[in-house]
DNA sequence: GCCAACGTTGGC
DNA sequence: GCCAACGTTGGC
């Protein structure tokens, strides 16, 4: 089992609207980052635990936990010609997008961004990092484990 | 709105 | 393959 951080802007996908999506899933479209599409379609698993981050946001942080709810396909919206996340040079035969749906998994109370920074135990984590614009990921299961104790 | 960091693009 | 220019992310 691993454990991943998803960030999303709350104004375009939150935590909320994923609980309600009627099956409470929703298809992580519109990453087009090689290193984060690299870890949906070659290393999630069903069932891996997902924190789901709200970024871009008044108070950043992460608002809920999801889970990993499908093996990786090809992201619909690369053959769009009218998404904003259409990619000219993907086809059906070789698509250049992968992802996974996210599901609802569970609730917790808000854990910012500023509480995260607080703690020793986070600081190699590697949202904290400087720099980092990665839009996925990768959580260890001790940084997990510690977070799930703050609250 | 600013700005640092970093990914992507494209000319050479 | 290098690297400058440009675009995007995301906290503040």
């Amino acid at each position: 089992m691993n454990y991943w951080l998803m960030k999303s802007e709350p104004d375009v996908f939150s935590f909320e609207d994923l609980k309600k999506r009627p099956k409470k899933t929703e298809p992580w479209n519109g990453v087009r980052n090689y290193q984060a599409r690299n870890f949906m379609r070659d290393e999630m698993k069903v069932g891996d635990i997902v924190l789901f981050y709200h970024s871009s946001c008044p108070i950043p942080g992460i608002a809920g936990l999801a889970e990993v709810a499908s093996k990786p396909y090809p992201d619909e919206t690369q053959f769009d010609p009218k998404s904003e996340y259409y990619d000219e040079k993907a086809t059906l035969e070789k698509p250049r997008w992968f992802l996974v749906d996210v599901k609802f998994h569970k609730d917790i109370s808000y854990v910012s961004l500023e509480e995260l920074k607080k703690h020793r135990e986070l600081e190699e984590m590697r949202l904290l990092q400087r720099g980092n614009r990665l839009s996925i990921l990768p959580v260890s299961s001790e940084e997990y484990k510690f977070i799930m104790k703050l609250f």
